[in-house]
DNA sequence: GGGGGCTATGGGGGG
DNA sequence: CATAGCCCCC
């Protein structure tokens, strides 16, 4: 055993050692990117096992589901077998684990449905209509997130409606009655035995809370020692959960939390730094730790990264250092469209690949928003280049998917409105929306579920004969999940249900390729019932049910999806990246209004949110690290002119490889001069000089086809021709590689040239 | 009750 | 641009 211990501890720095070594009482790792963060969550949990506690005594609460598993194995290499008994995931996941055992002691069936984002949605939608309150004032996503924000503060309806604060700032915007939809919510997520996303967390902190049959007790001395991952997107709800369940007497406080300031991203969804800085107060003796050397990158972009945050005024003291060398400088590409950065993006991908060897899976592309994918997908198509999309529209929430999905989730708990609702009349059966009407209201009136409605109530008429169809229909693929296996049970229920047959008639690639996706998800639920994973529920340890199919596919986090290790190029979105790195990293859209985004303009504190993601991005580069931005881009619908992004401004020359981006030193908003990048291109290297001060733009009505006009970046150029929608059609002479642009005249600022 | 076509509207990050 | 919601007609 000695030697085992020895041989780990020493892949370790002092620092690192000392965090994996000192097991008791709270700790408190601040940890910058490249720290090898993981490596001392994994090897403080191989030596708590080495040091004789029972794997199934620990808790680790990790980002990413495949995170658990990736540590669960890197465990087992170190101390052997046993590792995979650790309670290792989500915050969600483990806690869906426990309230699958435990719900029923709190009023919910355990077998509860879990509501995602559209099953919260289209009840909020359902209960604003019933109050007759107007749905363009109260806007379905607003509302759901004030009732998220809620739940995250642990404010009950009637809390809520008691506060001062959220009731004048509701009035103020016009949405007084949010309480009483938020009441109305959660009695009607009650009664349809589901939980929402927040509730996972909510409802286990009750269960802690109100403590039936001393179930708090069983939890506090299982969970002896814990450790928090990225602990700095924790909400207020998370951090009290961990509060309760870090009581024990036996082992008092054995919490380790992880994280770092500088990479908080998520306060959109109620997590707060507060709980880090908070940490230190609430816990005595805490020992802390700093991990401020970087394994990850080269000197250039650990630097770039230091620079930028050091923008930030709200932070930890702290100076990540790495010994590798300068490394290439930080590339800057600036291109006219958006278009045209994607093609760049792939041109360069295929450069380094020759240069570098890289294979596709050492590169990434990452984005502000998953709405930029579409134009990288393009070029990287057009080239060959394998790629994936993680993120955006998942497999499982495709329409053919999500329909399946909920005749399982109502033959599961038949009380589930939302998917009820979904599936009454798909197929069509002649179930429309009057008769779904009047069923909601007698559901309202009795506080009792639709299925509970159209089983109690007699049926007469047609209805009979549709709804009598449809709740026979439920009850045969009923019958089947308790006699046959997941997949049986399933495959009976995706042809019972007449999907398979309804989209076989459609013999469009469209309907054929719905049909393959049917078929992929009953081919996963197969994979999921042969998969000999040792489950974690000692009470259930091998639960193989749809029900618990259903659970882990709606708490799949983004880095979830698809084990399978293809060479692929990754696209995803920045938030996503989060955790990752690779040897080169593109951060694309880097301008005003995308990345910082619109939305966090208005704010200094969501623009320094927008500053740590961006911190996030660039230090998941290993080796070669290239910012793109382009001029113009296709945003909502219309061709749309941003400036660069104040972010990659912010990274000193001396670490780029265009030391020729001027600063806007004199603030924003100023005309910006184009020549301000020499080596782009040979073609463009002679960009036309204009100057602010002499330039004075024309009103849209005096630009006519014909005409020489000035453009502050293209130059001089003759307007070819306008359209009825006053996009011109304009020739610059200085534009080698593609003299004619077009351009909207609503924005783009040009001077009539007098001949 | 069902279906098609039109208009209006919104448009971030995710468990 | 994509989708939701609406109106109209069968």
């Amino acid at each position: 055993m000695q030697q085992v211990e020895q041989s780990y501890l020493q892949e370790l720095n002092d620092i690192q050692r000392q965090a994996v070594t000192t097991t008791e009482g709270p700790v408190m790792v601040i940890a910058g990117p490249g720290s090898g963060k993981t490596r001392v969550l994994t090897y403080r949990i191989a030596h708590l096992i080495n040091s004789g506690i029972a794997p199934w005594n620990i808790l680790a609460l990790t980002f990413t589901n495949k995170a658990a598993r990736e540590m669960k194995d890197r465990i087992e290499k170190v101390i052997g077998t046993g590792a995979q008994r650790v309670w290792a995931g989500t915050f969600h996941s483990l806690f869906a684990r426990i309230l699958r055992v435990e719900a029923h002691r709190i009023g919910y069936p355990n077998d509860f449905s879990i509501y995602d984002t559209d099953d919260s949605k289209s009840l909020i939608k359902e209960i604003i209509k019933s109050l007759s309150l107007d749905p363009k004032v109260y806007n379905v996503g607003a509302v759901r997130s004030r009732i998220s924000t809620a739940k995250s503060n642990l404010m009950t309806p009637k809390a809520y409606a008691n506060n001062d604060d959220l009731m004048s700032l509701d009035k103020m915007n016009r949405r007084p009655m949010i309480y009483k939809i938020y009441e109305q919510y959660v009695k009607k997520c009650k009664r349809a035995g589901a939980m929402d996303f927040d509730d996972l967390l909510l409802q286990m902190f009750n269960l802690l809370l109100k403590n039936p049959d001393g179930v708090r007790d069983k939890y506090q001395s299982q969970f002896r020692y814990l450790l928090v991952d990225e602990f700095q997107d924790t909400n207020s709800l998370q951090y009290e959960i961990l509060k309760l369940l870090t009581v024990y007497e036996e082992s008092p406080n054995n919490i380790c939390i992880v994280g770092d300031d500088a990479q908080s991203i998520y306060s959109f969804r109620g997590a707060t730094i507060e709980n880090i800085l908070q940490f230190e107060s609430d816990f005595t003796n805490v020992q802390v730790f700093k991990l401020e050397q970087n394994y990850r990158s080269t000197n250039f972009i650990v630097n770039a990264a230091n620079e930028v945050i050091s923008y930030n005024k709200r932070q930890i003291q702290k100076k990540i250092w790495t010994q590798s060398s300068d490394g290439k400088k930080i590339k800057i590409i600036k291109t006219m469209t958006d278009s045209e950065e994607g093609r760049r993006v792939a041109d360069t991908i295929i450069e380094q690949k020759n240069r570098y060897h890289y294979a596709n899976k050492h590169i990434a592309i990452l984005y502000r928003t998953n709405a930029q994918s579409r134009v990288f997908e393009e070029h990287l198509r057009r080239y060959n280049l394998p790629y994936r999309i993680y993120g955006g529209l998942s497999f499982y929430q495709r329409k053919e998917i999500k329909d399946v999905i909920a005749y399982i989730r109502i033959c599961v708990n038949p009380k589930d409105d939302e998917a009820l609702k979904r599936i009454i009349n798909y197929p069509k059966r002649g179930i429309g929306k009057t008769t779904v009407d009047k069923l909601t209201a007698i559901a309202n009136d009795n506080e009792i579920s639709l299925w509970q409605v159209i089983t109690q109530i007699e049926l007469k008429g047609a209805h009979k004969r549709t709804i009598g169809g449809f709740i026979e229909t439920v009850k045969t693929m009923h019958q089947r999940i308790i006699t046959e296996n997941a997949y049986k049970a399933a495959l009976y229920i995706a042809q019972k249900s007449g999907i398979i047959d309804l989209l076989k008639a459609d013999n469009s690639p469209e309907g054929r390729s719905r049909i393959e996706n049917i078929t992929a998800l009953l081919d996963g639920i197969q994979e999921f019932v042969e998969d000999d994973e040792i489950g974690i529920d000692e009470e259930a340890p091998e639960d193989k049910s749809l029900a618990r199919f259903l659970q882990s596919i709606s708490l799949m986090t983004d880095q979830d999806e698809d084990q399978s290790q293809v060479d692929t190029i990754t696209l995803m979105s920045v938030h996503a990246a989060k955790g990752l790195e690779y040897k080169s990293v593109f951060v694309v859209g880097l301008e005003e209004n995308l990345f910082p985004s619109y939305m966090s303009l208005s704010s200094p504190e969501s623009i320094e949110e927008e500053r740590r993601l961006f911190y996030v991005a660039i230090t998941r580069a290993e080796e070669m690290l290239t910012l793109t931005f382009a001029n113009s881009r296709y945003q909502f619908g219309q061709m749309r002119f941003n400036d660069p992004s104040r972010f990659v401004e912010e990274i000193p020359d001396a670490m780029t490889d265009s030391a020729v981006l001027q600063k806007k030193k004199s603030g924003f908003g100023e005309p910006k001069i184009l020549g301000n990048f020499k080596k782009l291109s040979p073609s463009k290297a002679a960009l036309p000089k204009v100057s602010a001060k002499d330039f004075k733009a024309s009103h849209i009505d005096e630009i006519e086809a014909g005409k020489s006009v000035l453009h502050l970046k293209f130059g001089k150029g003759k307007v070819i021709s306008i359209d009825e929608r006053k996009v011109a059609t304009i020739r610059f002479e200085q534009m080698y590689d593609s003299p004619e642009k077009r351009i909207m005249l609503q924005y783009a600022k040009l001077q009539v040239l007098e001949d």
